[in-house]
This record gives C-alpha cells, structure tokens and sequence, in this order.
DNA sequence: CGGGATCCTGGATGATACTG
DNA sequence: CAGTATCATCCAGGATCCCG
C-alpha cells in the first residue's frame, strides 16, 4: 500500500495500520458503531439518549467510547448546553461531514451489491 | 440505519451487521488486511506468496483467511494451475473489481485527510 | 440525563512448526 | 509453493452497577 497515490507492489512498511492512511481511516470507521453513528449525525444533531435510543443493539457504553473516540479524532463535536436536567448534543465536525461523501459511494455499493455478497453466516 | 435509501432516524432493527448492507459491508472489508488484499489484486493478479512478500506484517495464517473470506463472499476467485510447482493465481471477481471504485473514494478521503485526524496514539 | 468503572467473553490476530 | 495445525494473546464489545 497506499493507493493510489502511491505505487502498489512497490512495498511500503505497514507494521501496524497508521503506515497506511486507507487501512487506518478503515480501522477508525470499521468499527460496528462509529459508521451508523457518522451517518445519523450526518441528518441532524443527536443528543446521547436519542442516539442510544435510535441504534438498536449498542449499549451506553460502546455509545460512549464511540462518540468519544470520533470526537477525540475530530470528525464529531460534542455541545454541552448547561439547562436543567443538562443536555449534550453530538454534531458532526467539518472534517465529520466531509468523510459523508466518500461514506456515501460505500453506502451505494453496498446497497447495490449486498445481495451477491454470497455466504452470510 | 440505512443510509440514503432508507429513511433513517425512523429506527430499523439492526440486531446483528447483517441487518444493515453497509456495516455488514463494512465488517466484510474492514478489517485488518481484506482492502489492501482486494486493491492489489485491483492493480494485478498475485501469487499466494507474492502476495505474502507484498504485504508487510501479515501472516501467513492471516493471507490463507483473508483469501478464503473475499472469496467465499465472491469479492475474490482463486485459479490453480498444476503446474510444477503448483501455482495459485489470485484475481478479483467482476464484483470484486466494482468495489474498487467505491473504495477509491475513501482512499482519496483518507490520502487527503488522515493528517486532519487528531490523537493518533 | 449523560455518563464512568468494573468484570467478562468471543473473535480476530500472531508465532511457530509441519506438510503435500 | 501454498498452504494446515496448534497454541497464545489482545481487544472490541456486552452486562451490570454506580454517580452527579
């Protein structure tokens, strides 16, 4: 790697995935919960219980260590309004916003091609 | 989710990856070594240990895997010839070759942003 | 409401050695 | 050359309880 900016084959050292852009951004975003995460707040700001709520299946504490790891990287921000009972709301970033796109050429192929993807469990 | 085609926010069940076309695509592809497999494979056929060689860090157990995997779900064909030695030829699929476009898009997001990305360790 | 702390499990990955 | 087999390890993720 990395392509294709780089020249493939042409080895490059990838010990780990930082080496190579595409395999980090993958390992950053790969995971089960910051890409549905991204694309909701991609629709309009989420407060945590309403995002909790909205994704079937995660627990408040993959939530959490989510939206903290996405907003430690800079592509969500996180909004404290000190109201009675306080509320946090999540946005996404600039840079949050700008990973939507590629996201969405993803979202297609997949929407497209899932049902070929042969062997599912 | 699932995004765009479905309305989001309106929950869907999502149990499992399999619910949503995009995580389960993510969960195909996302990890460790299947993308820089299928983009090289984009560039070129590959032997099994040139393909080995090429990618440093991963293992053999890890390229057997990986290979198995995308072919299994047909992202990936593998062609044999009894040969002496015996060679084994790997190449992208039709569907295997369509996925590089999309994966072209987060590539070019990653090549220019992955510098913007904030708290690396 | 919006989390933090703790304990625990399975799956992903690695190291090493062996084989047709 | 192209794998398989085995054992060890690490970490994402879930469950649960607690807090200001």
């Amino acid at each position: 790697m990395c392509p294709p900016a780089m020249t493939l084959s042409t080895p490059v050292p990838l010990a780990d995935h930082r080496a190579c852009p595409v395999t980090d951004v993958l390992h950053r975003v790969g995971d089960r919960w910051s890409v549905i995460v991204i694309v909701l707040l991609g629709e309009k700001p989420f407060r945590f219980n309403e995002l909790n709520r909205s994704i079937e299946g995660i627990s408040q504490r993959m939530l959490t260590r989510t939206l903290r790891g996405l907003e430690h990287e800079g592509l969500v921000s996180r909004n404290v309004f000190p109201t009675n009972p306080p509320g946090v709301e999540y946005t996404l970033t600039a840079l949050g916003e700008s990973l939507l796109e590629p996201l969405s050429a993803l979202t297609r192929w997949a929407l497209e091609h899932h049902e070929e993807l042969a062997a599912k469990p």
